[in-house]
DNA sequence: GAATGGTTTAACCAACTGGTTAACACAAAA
DNA sequence: TTTTGTGTTAACCAGTTGGTTAAACCATTC
């Protein structure tokens, strides 16, 4: 291969996250993320990929296709995410601690997505099981077995596996989806809440193992 | 006051129920609920309604406004409900463990309204200051007084109260917000979903009351 | 350099949406 | 009986929405 070629290919490389197609992307899961389905406008999207409106439709032939497009990767994305957090090779207590410090994290991070995937679920509850179903995600029965086996080692009081990651996974998701309220009510502004929720990273964890730890 | 009066008073009374407002806002509430403002359709509120859709703008000029007369009497009301159930003269640790039982069979017997609410507020978050604003709603100050004294009081582990409350209510609304994901992860049918809520009105008192009490 | 085929555009369209209007119904007041 | 004001309706309207189309563009192939 000569410099030509690897020039090519460098350039090639570079203008793969720019094409037409991931712009729309990419631009459509902004207006998603922010408007919902029903809120959302297609000249809108096409306005903040900067390009036709006619252009939406040749690569995604409809705006539920479009979206499905968004929701679907975006649940993928996040429980293929939760699912690799919770098979991290650590005992129990210790396997808390990283997930609610990464877990957090991600949430973060990602802060629309959370809120997105609730409210347009709430709106369309078919939308989820077609996720499961055709994506085969299944996270969580990893984590029951680990605390099954927390609980006759001893090493934990009893409780319903179920009960237990419901209440971890609430305890990192809520103070994001509920921002706007919470925020409004402790009067927070942006950056102390987000302080608020980074100091959340420990403050959980201990909350937790406080609670189910034998000691 | 003659017998004839006494008829009339009474019909009246039972027909204030039934007045073409009341029908509207019963309607729009079912509607919003389920779609959303961006979803929900004036056409179909007044076919729920049983009415011409000009009767709406007759008594509320607009959707926004129709909207507004919903989302704020709901968060008015569910807000009132909580200060209510925190605002009972118990010790701290009976109180959490009366808010708990109360407030999870409030989300039981509302679960449309936190998602609603979470929903709306994430598409627009200047409404929930209006709210907070107009009708002078404060929760949680007296909490956050009894969480700190019983600190002080040596009965529970040092702990950031706004953070206490925080994980209190974000276990008891989770289940409630994520029902669709939840049931489908861990395979409920609607009516063991349903019980495995109730069961949380012990399950997550206890969880709380074992992380923070001092033995 | 003509033909090819994927990409892009401006203009267009039918259906729908929130909202208006003018006429009608009807009980209470005059 | 007539008047008046509130409640109600069907028909209508202008703006918006998702979606289409036919022509133009442009790099590649022959």
């Amino acid at each position: 291969m000569d410099d030509e070629n690897i020039e090519k290919e460098a350039e090639k490389k570079e203008n793969l996250d720019k094409t037409t197609e991931k712009q729309i992307l990419s631009a459509a899961k902004r207006i998603f993320h922010v408007k919902g389905l029903d809120g959302a406008r297609m000249q809108e999207i096409a306005d903040e990929a900067g390009i036709n409106k006619a252009m939406l439709h040749y690569y995604f032939r409809s705006k539920e296709n479009l979206f499905e497009a968004i929701f679907n990767e975006d649940c993928v994305g996040f429980f293929a995410k939760l699912q690799e957090l919770i098979s991290v090779d650590l005992p129990l207590l210790a396997k808390i601690e990283y997930f609610v410090e990464n877990y957090i994290d991600l949430l973060l991070k990602n802060s629309y997505i959370p809120a997105f995937i609730l409210n347009e679920i709430h709106h369309n509850p078919e939308r989820i099981k077609n996720v499961f179903i055709e994506k085969g995600i299944h996270p969580g029965n990893r984590f029951i077995e680990d605390i099954r086996s927390a609980i006759s080692l001893g090493i934990i009081n009893p409780i319903d596996p179920r009960q237990l990651i419901i209440n971890i996974i609430a305890l990192c998701i809520f103070p994001v989806v509920a921002r706007p309220i919470v925020s409004t009510v402790l009067n927070f502004d942006d950056d102390s809440y987000t302080k608020f929720i980074e100091s959340r990273k420990k403050e959980v964890s201990k909350f937790i193992i406080n609670s189910i730890k034998i000691n």
